[in-house]
DNA sequence: GCGTGATTACTCGGATACAAGATGTCCGAGTTTGAGCGG
DNA sequence: CCGCTCAAACTCGGACATCTTGTATCCGAGTAATCACGC
């Protein structure tokens, strides 16, 4: 039960190019350097972005990858799913009859913390 | 970033001691029976409870898992961390020169989960 | 000058390696209860 | 009836075994820009 360390790229790497310009893509070689990662295993994550419609890719020379979305529409919720993915944290894998009582709290809790991480844009981070 | 399963199992348990007599203990056979765990293994889910104070164990003939603390006085929280650990579950790992204001976003998150799992006493189930 | 091909700078995706943590199992050791047996 | 011993029913804790997942690397393939060269 933590968040991943891909998650943690993620997020930088997203902080990145909000700061960056919209039109020009941005290198994962650069991006990585910048964080001490791996230009390989950060684009395996960037692709995760992708596929989750945050970002687009760019290939060939002067290529990388650039913010599909409107700057103050991406939240932390939406990076975080695309890298931990959308089921639900905590799952009863029982059999009793009804709904699990103890399930419906935990996703009530969960569902405090989504909400937070919804209203949270990334955005608001770089205008200090 | 999932629950493990050893806190699903925790908390039925702890659910389980709750219905029960809170003076003669359960034997953890019984409990691992009526979850379809191995005894030994939820044995040892039950003695990090136990070092966490939430319960007490009774060696011998007879023994077993007794609740320490008062009926309405144990959280989900309490049982989770005892299982999962207290740790931040988001650390940024990097040297900005100054606090991740990632982290702090996230640090906020897990205080809304937090702080509804607290709230939540595990007798709010027994009492239909 | 202009098209054409080669080179270069990139990303993409799959395969693979490695490490750590979750999930279980096994077994020996200690502890309490209770039954049996002898005085 | 009392006390002793012994067996049975438990938990405890450490040592493994296994499986899944996260983390990371390597490499071949495809693609776009740029450069070079010949016409």
């Amino acid at each position: 039960m933590k968040f991943s360390k891909a998650t943690n790229y993620a997020l930088h790497t997203m902080l990145l190019m909000l700061e960056a310009s919209p039109i020009k893509p941005i290198g994962v070689q650069q991006m990585a350097e910048s964080q001490g990662v791996s230009p390989t295993y950060l684009s395996k994550i960037l692709t995760k972005l992708v596929k989750a419609g945050l970002i687009e890719s760019a290939s060939g020379a002067g290529g990388g990858y650039r913010l599909l979305r409107a700057r103050d529409d991406i939240s932390f919720l939406d990076i975080i799913h695309a890298i931990e993915g959308t089921t639900s944290l905590f799952q009863c894998g029982f059999v009793h009859g009804e709904e699990c009582a103890i399930q419906e709290i935990m996703k009530q809790a969960e569902q405090k913390m989504e909400q937070h991480l919804r209203q949270a844009k990334l955005v608001d981070l770089v205008r200090t």
